[in-house]
DNA sequence: CATAAATGATAGCTTTACTATCTTTGTAAA
DNA sequence: TTTACAAAGATAGTAAAGCTATCATTTATG
């Protein structure tokens, strides 16, 4: 699946746009990267311009700080998953397809793809949504970033779930909670199972196959309509 | 539910055991309500010497750094809840029974009481559950501090929770992955509820019945016996 | 070609996250 | 009742993190 895509991004992230410029992208790229390697709390500004050939203070005109560099990249998966989602459902029609598909594209993790070298890899931003994600919101900020409207993408992801879940069965009456739990779930669950395993039932060296399994039994479960 | 109950922790989550002396109850104490109240990020050490009014480095004196006096503290909720679990069951013999009450306890918030002044309280323990539980396994620690075995009573309460899982129905095949699933969700979803509305179907200001119907409902329905 | 914007280079400041040392105090065995 | 020894206090110091400020130098743009 090719997107060729122009992901909007809330401008209350950054102070100068780093889609704007080769030192921007060359932030975000290389900040997904470093973060992945040596994990957010040990991630500095200093280390990255290293990495990227440039200075610290050139970094914070980009980014206000570590924080905001990490919630620009987490929602643009979020947003890039809503294209994907999009774009999967095109032509489907049936309800319970268009649930699959959700599920599949949430927790399947994302293969490796030769593009968009410059910018953003799915691959990699998976794996930061994983170890990192909810660092973004669990934060004595959280109320602050809301009204800047920076979990708007993630929202906009839930809602669209949940719209799916009513459409299947109108009655069920928790779909919002159902549809962020499973998103959380699938990435909870993907941690577990490389790092704390005895908290799964999945086999580490396999594949997404049996996390699968379970969200789908989970989800069909308990919106059946009886 | 009165306990009086001595939990035994991991001694290698602390240099100096800090039920030992005032001063290491004292940190303990108002270690979870600093966290609490500004959050682990802003937490240190300096700002607590200075609410137990002591010095940085008697509390370097028990603990190493301020994760692993997180880890303490959330570590040690868990093993009481498993205590609260134990004595919840007794005396229940239906499986049915066991898992509504397992449910009730994990997810309902818990209700002030008087005592246990000098030490930890439940109530407090809970919310920091809910804001920072899964910072002490989100780290690159997290291999080390698995060896030292800093997460078995968390995963022992997910065991138990397994295994009344597998009880009612020997034939569903991811005890433990719904019942970390269930743990997280509680927790994330009560957080939503207070933090991301949208996030839920459960009015902010409200009690817990709702989330608790909604994590029965999904986990009857998923392991139901066809 | 002029000029504004972006970046580089450098410096400096406060706070965090420790470690070290030395003194005082309180407690328990000799 | 001394003695001794561990816990705590007091103080200092260090490296790194997390910024902000300034000025010089490139690089785009009109």
């Amino acid at each position: 699946m090719d997107l060729d895509l122009r992901i909007k991004m809330n401008d209350r992230l950054f102070l100068r746009n780093p889609e704007d410029s080769v030192l921007g992208k060359k932030i975000v790229k290389h900040g997904l990267l470093l973060i992945n390697k040596i994990g957010f709390e040990d991630f500095t500004f200093k280390k990255l311009a290293q990495e990227v050939n440039t200075t610290e203070a050139s970094i914070y005109r980009y980014f206000e700080n570590k924080h905001r560099l990490l919630v620009y990249i987490i929602t643009w998966y979020w947003r890039f998953l809503e294209y994907k989602v999009l774009i999967g459902l095109n032509n489907v029609t049936d309800p319970k397809i268009k649930l699959q598909t959700i599920i599949k594209l949430i927790a399947e993790e994302p293969k490796p793809t030769q593009q968009q070298n410059d910018f953003l890899t799915e691959t990699e931003a998976y794996q930061l949504v994983i170890w990192e994600g909810s660092k973004t919101y669990l934060t004595r900020n959280i109320g602050k970033d809301n009204k800047d409207r920076l979990f708007k993408p993630y929202k906009d992801l839930c809602e669209s779930f949940a719209a799916l879940i009513k459409e299947y069965n109108p009655k069920y009456k928790y779909p919002h909670s159902l549809a962020s739990s499973i998103i959380e779930i699938a990435h909870s669950q993907n941690f577990f199972k490389q790092n704390l395993p005895s908290l799964t039932d999945f086999p580490k060296q396999q594949d997404d196959k049996k996390l699968i399994d379970f969200l789908l039994t989970l989800l069909f479960s308990t919106i059946a309509i009886n």
